[in-house]
DNA sequence: CTTTATATTCAGTTTGTACTGAAAGAAACG
DNA sequence: CGTTTCTTTCAGTACAAACTGAATATAAAG
């Protein structure tokens, strides 16, 4: 994968406009992609070079995805570099972004939440409002949360399969 | 809505926060979470000065929210200026947002999968390995598509009420 | 233990987004 | 119409995130 083909470079470069939008570095995404499409592990060298970036960025970059548990580091017999490859399991790549970013993101929100409807103080003026509203916010968090917990309890390939199934029920909804 | 109690003043906080996370501007963020809280429009040198930002910024920032239609303007009596609301109904405003973030985003992505798919060149060598990585996350994204056209099929209560369900299921509670 | 290959850290720099204030533009008022 | 009040636009600035390259750390090999 020293050389990139056209149709790479435009997968990869979208990957990475992508990622911006979500809140993911370009290069963070950038490296996900190229990652994604070599058939085999990429030392960090090579990653560098391919998508002309610093030795450094790839570094911090891979350790990112790392985290994520969507990258991780292989050896390869005769080298002593790392070689790193992506996982390939679109659904499971996606199911631990999702929870990970729930992790860090909506469970604080409902903290907040939690806290602000405890603290609120009954004599100041217009609570009433302040707590109907927060409660609202509340309650959409929790049932998000509710939705996402129940996903999480299909094995992988469930998800997958319910979708098809919905798909060909599309009026037919007696549930 | 003038001065802020502690409470609104860590919501509003906390949603600019999460905001960026998002991709979505702080300041963006901090007016809708304050009109959200706010029991009545309020003007646009009333959401400046309550958060501290400048009148231009407001303006810019009011007029992404309208974008997306979670915020509108409206008109009060014996007053020449805009006031400006946020959306109540906290469900419907996600569904905005989601549905607008899906054709920002979610579609190009399809989009661009799509041509990539169509202009692998055969002769190419390797094209089969990256056909095949195209095709897993293009199936991915089709599916999501998919999820998301049924659920916006139905009535906005109803993914409510069917929410509620599941949970009922899992802990036999009542609500 | 020393040398060599690789990985990580970090201070300084670049880059891009967000923000400001001044100026121009609209719209109501008299 | 001219004036006043409010809104938007925009050029310049501030700020934060991302990136680089040199220095440092780590680990294999000899």
């Amino acid at each position: 994968m020293a050389e990139l083909t056209a149709i790479q470079k435009q997968y990869i470069l979208h990957w990475g406009e992508m990622g911006t939008r979500w809140g993911i570095n370009r290069t963070v995404a950038q490296i996900h992609a190229l990652l994604y499409l070599s058939p085999h592990a990429l030392p960090a060298e090579d990653i560098a070079k391919t998508l002309s970036v610093a030795r450094s960025n790839v570094s911090t970059s891979i350790r990112e995805l790392e985290t994520w548990g969507i990258v991780r580091a292989v050896h390869v017999l005769g080298d002593r570099r790392e070689h790193y490859e992506s996982m390939k399991d679109v659904w499971e790549m996606f199911r631990l972004v999702i929870e990970q970013r729930k992790r860090r993101e909506i469970d604080p929100t409902r903290e907040v939440l939690r806290r602000c409807l405890a603290d609120l103080d009954p004599h100041e003026s217009g609570v009433e409002y302040t707590r109907e509203r927060l409660e609202a916010m509340a309650g959409f968090f929790e049932a998000v949360t509710e939705l996402y917990d129940q996903m999480k309890r299909l094995p992988t390939g469930a998800v997958r399969k319910l979708l098809r199934m919905g798909t060909r029920t599309k009026r037919a909804k007696a549930s």
